[in-house]
RNA sequence: GGCGCCAUAGCCAAGUGGUAAGGCAGAGGCCUGCAAAGCCUUUAUCCCCAGUUCAAGUCUGGGUGGCGCCUCCA
């Protein structure tokens, strides 16, 4: 399994710190709000990354975070008049709906930061007792010249980080880029909780590190999230667990590309911001998991109707194909498993595998579940077990990268099964007009028939 | 100013040295009562200019054009 890893910018073999077990963290949401369609990048990707893992015989211990605290939340707190821990409950909920639904599985733990509030104290304490962080006035912040390698993941010199750095009105912070571990609260009113400092709430860099540590230990495999996290994130991240640790954080830092709304950054203010929960009363959440690993995880990827309608009809293309299997089977004999029919279809997940293993290549493997459902819509009177094996072969690779879940069988009610028979009985007849109008007035009602030499095939839109 | 990314057919997108996967859309054909689905055929001087090499989309240098981070925005 090779990676591409941040630190060193280049890919990698994979090796675990522990032989067939991966130990993972990526950056999980603020709950202030449905999850936007940039949010949903990571989650995909790096579920996808997980379940590949679980595929190929490791064990992976998958953690991903919820920040139940900070400004937003405090904000929409107030607008609603609503409270923290309420507003996050709510989005904690619909979270996991519009997860599941994109075939994200449930991480081994998402822990909250309100939930580790002591851990996060201690992790504060250890830094300023090991004189990497002050406290000024109730606030704590980490002193970046404190740690050498600061700015190594993102390959800056403190010195350069500077002069980007906006001019502070307050001179509280010993070094410009120091940053905030520990914040006091604001107002009586404000969320808060007892510390050696005050009451106050935690930094958001802290709260990874210590959920990090806590669950998987000082270091871990990779360490995941979008590409705008490096800096400052994961940076800072780096930086509060080596000094609180004395040990390496992460071996492998992944981060994927942005999405863009109709070649423009997504943003409120250009009107163009999308939940996946907007975008899916128009698209299946499948398509949206399919449209997200139709490119590779770094690559930018544009979001648009046109694509999204490319990637609907790819995805019905294997579902076709799988449907067409499963229509024929009954028609088919039981004569074995063609030779030739088994090493394509092998092949082909080898094929899957391969491409799965260079840096998680999601767009390379899913052309070979395209070229197995082309073969297997070309293979002449499979027998049963070709079909099955066809069949199972598309489901696996597809199952891996989290798709093909609806496959459900459906059915029909009586009174539709009678107007196919109508149908069938005047297409007998030559009663074309008759039959035309049933299936139109089927289609309307989202009915698709059609016609195959082993009968009427149906099936129901979704 | 500092750090970094990208440029392959109408669209999307793989491909890190040996003469261009796959998907969507389009065209023609087969199949069909007509459709639908499917199958077959068809669509690329790989942004430009130099260089390295027997051989470059693939490496090096220089352009041009997009873009990201340095503002707790994934």
């Amino acid at each position: 399994m090779k990676l591409y890893n941040t630190l060193t910018r280049q890919k990698e073999e994979f090796k675990p710190i522990t032989p067939g077990e991966v130990k993972m963290y990526s950056c999980g949401p603020t709950v202030y709000n449905y999850f936007h369609l940039g949010n949903a990048r990571p989650f995909i990707v790096f579920d996808c990354l997980r379940q590949f893992f679980e595929y190929r015989g490791y064990e992976v211990k998958f953690v991903q975070n919820f920040t139940d605290v900070d400004d937003k939340l405090i904000n929409k707190a107030r607008e609603e008049n609503s409270t923290v821990p309420e507003i996050a409950e709510k989005y904690i909920k619909e979270y996991f709906i519009d997860a599941e639904a994109l075939g994200i599985k449930k991480a081994t733990v998402h822990p909250k930061a309100t939930e580790n509030i002591d851990a996060i104290i201690e992790t504060v304490q250890t830094l300023i007792d090991k004189g990497h962080a002050y406290e000024v006035d109730g606030d704590v912040y980490f002193s970046v010249e404190s740690y050498k390698d600061y700015g190594k993941l993102s390959q800056q010199k403190l010195d350069d980080l500077e002069t980007g750095v906006r001019k502070e009105l307050d001179d509280k912070k010993h070094h410009p880029m120091d940053f905030a571990l520990w914040k006091k609260r604001k107002t009586e009113d404000e969320i808060g909780w007892e510390s050696p400092w005050g009451i106050g709430r935690p930094g958001w860099h802290i709260e990874c590190t210590a959920m990090v540590n806590r669950y998987l230990g000082h270091t871990i495999d990779i360490h995941s999230g979008g590409f705008d996290l490096i800096f400052p994130h994961h940076e800072n991240e780096i930086a509060q667990s080596v000094c609180a640790n004395d040990a390496p954080f992460a071996n492998y830092w992944m981060h994927n590309g942005f999405i863009n709304v109709n070649n423009e950054k997504m943003s409120k203010s250009l009107g163009n911001f999308f939940t996946v929960r907007d975008i899916a009363e128009k698209y299946d959440y499948e398509v949206i998991r399919f449209f997200m690993l139709s490119a590779h995880y770094r690559s930018p990827i544009n979001f648009c109707d046109e694509l999204m309608d490319a990637a609907k009809n790819g995805l019905d293309r294997i579902y076709n194909c799988i449907d067409n299997l499963e229509f024929i089977y009954d028609k088919a004999e039981s004569a074995g498993l063609n030779d030739e029919i088994k090493a394509y279809m092998d092949s082909m997940r080898d094929k899957f595998i391969a491409a799965m293993e260079d840096d998680l290549n999601t767009a390379d493997a899913i052309s070979s579940i395209f070229e197995a459902v082309r073969f297997a819509n070309s293979t002449e009177k499979p027998s049963q077990e070709d079909i099955e094996y066809m069949k199972n072969m598309i489901l696996e690779l597809g199952g891996v990268l989290g798709l093909l879940k609806n496959t459900k069988k459906q059915s029909l009610d009586e009174e539709i099964e009678a107007l196919i028979a109508q149908r069938t009985e005047a297409r007998k007849n030559k009663d074309w007009a008759l039959a035309d109008k049933i299936r139109d007035d089927l289609k309307a009602r989202g009915i698709v028939l059609e016609d195959t030499p082993d009968g009427v095939k149906w099936k129901i839109e979704k």
